[in-house]
DNA sequence: CTTAGGAAACTTTTT
DNA sequence: GTTTCCTAAG
């Protein structure tokens, strides 16, 4: 269990009996001790593997863990999952206990829908959609500091934001009403079960006698008094893995202090990992000078990142006049690349800091014949033909779901607008089948009332084992196809491809046994890096995106003042840290080859305007070398 | 209620 | 350059 591992790393897999937190550089192996410890676990301390709870920070680092294990062990392990997931396994079975209208078939809301749910509500209380953001920002933060209830918190803030509250209110309502959680919702209500429901947080305390975090410096207030109150009958046994460098997600309410706050409150062992194990010399030296300054509180934990590499590596800059010269650099230096035969198209990745980069960069990929594939989000899912009918089958599947309900009620258009909804939604009281039922309508609208009601209730009860099936009958029963040629006259082609593809992926839901629900759920909780093919093409993703993973060769474009470190950062002293850090977090994705590129003009809103390179080159560029002021290109 | 056309707004980063 | 919003005619 202990073959292959250096010193620092030995200590931390047997250190047991009291609880650790170990401080893991990038590329410095923690994946490795965190399996390996679950690996020393069962084999040396005879804990069984289901009742060691592993948390990680994506699905995919979950997996990569889980099959690392089984290929170590032969043995499954089961419960490696991310915050979210374990907070679904939760409330799945014990959703009941919280007293609401929610039961365990509840489905989860993305940022899409809950968006459009609070839109809607705004109106209703005469907030401008302008401060929308700012609304969901409040509610997302009062669910995560987890302060009793939301409400409250809410009115405590100061204006603003405190007027926000009873629109918070009937945005909770409705999500109950729809039998829907948001992304906070899942931990928020789980938190809420255990710090309320004694029996149920005990249950699920008995069930693990071990803990282990990964990415702790990305946990928020609310996953981190979720871990304690979990752990709170095996205090001891609970290992924590963080790099307070690699903080990139504070906007979205990671607290990296959270790790000094573990040290102190479990009364932590500290243990380090500074020795690198990925990147060549050149790429180390020049994440290090950047993440160089670093807060205060921070100073006893710098980790300073060594390699006993012999290759020195290739870091190279490269100044273009505007954008579309930067992407035909990288296009002719990443063909220059593949044709070496020692390199392949995979080993290969360019990393943005927005994802509207990607545009001109598949462009240019294309111009020359690159295979290449941009890693972003749910498009496919968020493409309007796929959602319309995926909205329906959601509907099916549960008819209280208000934003399914929303989408698809005049889609195709049926002759019940905007009134007509409002009169429907009036008479909500069970689900939208009822209220559809009775609704008073004028005759015409009633008759395509009845067509919906009819097609929603045929498919219902089959949704869930069927789906392809049901969608199949679907597209038929509405003409789908048709009004797709209808409605996009242009790219038609391109959607009814869509769609077919869809019913692809369905089929092999249903073939494979999988239920609608596990389906749309799982979509839900993966991340993006659930999306990266195993193909021969070229990686384009944001550097978010990128954290926890490795290429032999890595691109970073557009280093201008403005896109990295981004436009809004600049006015905030904190907001500029995390940029440097997402910088350091970019450079340690490199093995061997760290390719850094800026524009001297870029496109922004249709018009070119002058952009000036990023700061962190200049502080590359001082503390490194001697370099040709006038040459485009230059060698580190 | 629907549709078409033009104006306005818009880009961080995501489980 | 692209998506979303708004208005007015049918």
């Amino acid at each position: 269990m202990l073959s292959g591992l250096n010193l620092e790393q030995k200590a931390a897999v047997e250190h047991f009996g009291q609880p650790l937190l170990l401080l893991a550089g990038a590329g410095s192996g923690k994946t490795k001790v965190l399996t390996h410890k679950i690996g020393y676990l069962i084999r040396e301390k005879s804990i069984k593997p289901h009742r060691i709870l592993a948390i990680t920070f994506t699905k995919k680092a979950a997996q990569e863990m889980a099959d690392r294990v089984e290929r170590m062990l032969a043995i499954k392990p089961r419960s490696i999952s991310t915050f979210h997931s374990f907070c679904v396994r939760v409330l799945r079975e014990d959703i009941a206990a919280l007293g609401r209208k929610f039961d365990t078939k509840f489905i989860i809301y993305d940022q899409t829908d809950s968006k459009k749910a609070l839109k809607d509500i705004l109106k209703r209380f005469n907030i401008s959609p302008k401060e929308l953001d700012a609304v969901q920002k409040t509610i997302s933060k009062a669910k995560q500091a987890y302060r009793g209830g939301i409400v409250e918190y809410i009115l405590a803030l100061p204006f603003p934001q405190n007027q926000y509250a009873e629109a918070a209110n009937t945005y909770q309502r409705e999500l109950e009403q729809s039998n829907a959680l948001d992304y906070d919702d899942l931990i928020h209500h789980t938190t809420h079960l255990f710090v309320t429901r004694p029996e149920v947080r005990g249950k699920w305390q008995d069930r693990y006698d071990f803990f282990m975090v990964d990415e702790f410096q990305d946990t928020n207030e609310i996953q981190y008094s979720l871990i304690k109150l979990l752990s709170a009958r095996n205090r001891d046994n609970i290992f924590v893995v963080g790099d307070p460098f690699q903080t990139i997600y504070t906007w979205r309410g990671a607290v990296p202090e959270n790790i000094l706050k573990f040290g102190r409150e479990f009364n932590a062992t500290e243990m380090r990992l500074e020795k690198n194990y990925r990147s060549t010399r050149k790429i180390l030296d020049v994440a290090n000078i950047v993440i160089g300054k670093v807060d205060r509180i921070w100073a006893d934990k710098v980790l300073t990142l060594r390699t006993d590499k012999e290759e020195e590596g290739e870091v190279e800059y490269c100044k273009a006049a505007e954008h579309d010269e930067e992407n035909r650099r990288i296009a002719k230096k990443i063909m220059e690349l593949a044709s070496t035969k020692t390199r392949s198209y995979a080993d290969m990745a360019v990393l943005i800091r927005m994802s509207f980069l990607s545009r001109g960069l598949e462009s240019s990929f294309m111009q020359y014949g690159i295979p290449y594939e941009i890693v972003r989000g749910l498009a496919f899912y968020e493409r309007a033909e796929v959602k319309d009918l995926l909205c329906y089958l959601r509907l099916m599947s549960n008819t209280r779901d208000r934003a399914a309900f929303d989408r698809v009620v005049n889609t195709p258009s049926r002759g019940i607008g905007k009134k007509a909804v409002e009169v429907i939604t009036g008479n909500f009281k069970t689900d939208w089948i009822q209220a559809l039922q009775d609704a008073g309508f004028s005759a015409r609208q009633r008759v395509s009332a009845n067509a919906l009601i009819s097609l929603i209730m045929k498919y219902g009860a089959m949704v869930e084992e069927k789906p392809y099936t049901v969608l199949m009958g679907l597209i038929q029963g509405l003409n789908y196809l048709e009004y797709v040629k209808e409605q996009y006259k242009e790219d038609h082609e391109e959607r009814i491809e869509n769609i077919s593809e869809l019913c692809n992926v369905l089929l092999s839901i249903e073939t494979k046994g999988k239920t609608f629900s596990e389906f749309m759920e799982d979509n839900l909780l993966a991340s993006d890096q659930d999306r990266i093919s195993m193909g021969e093409s070229v990686k384009i993703m944001t550097v978010h995106a990128a954290k926890g993973l490795e290429w032999p060769i890595v691109f970073l474009p557009a280093l201008e003042e403005g896109i990295f470190p981004s436009e809004r950062s600049l006015e905030s002293g904190a907001a500029l840290e995390e940029e440097r850090r997402l910088f350091y977090v970019a450079c340690t994705r490199a093995k061997e080859g760290l390719y850094l590129s800026s524009a001297g003009y870029r496109m922004k809103f249709g018009r070119t305007s002058q952009m000036l390179p990023s700061r962190y080159i200049g502080e590359i560029k001082e503390s490194y070398f001697s370099f040709g002021s006038d040459s485009s290109s230059s060698h580190l």
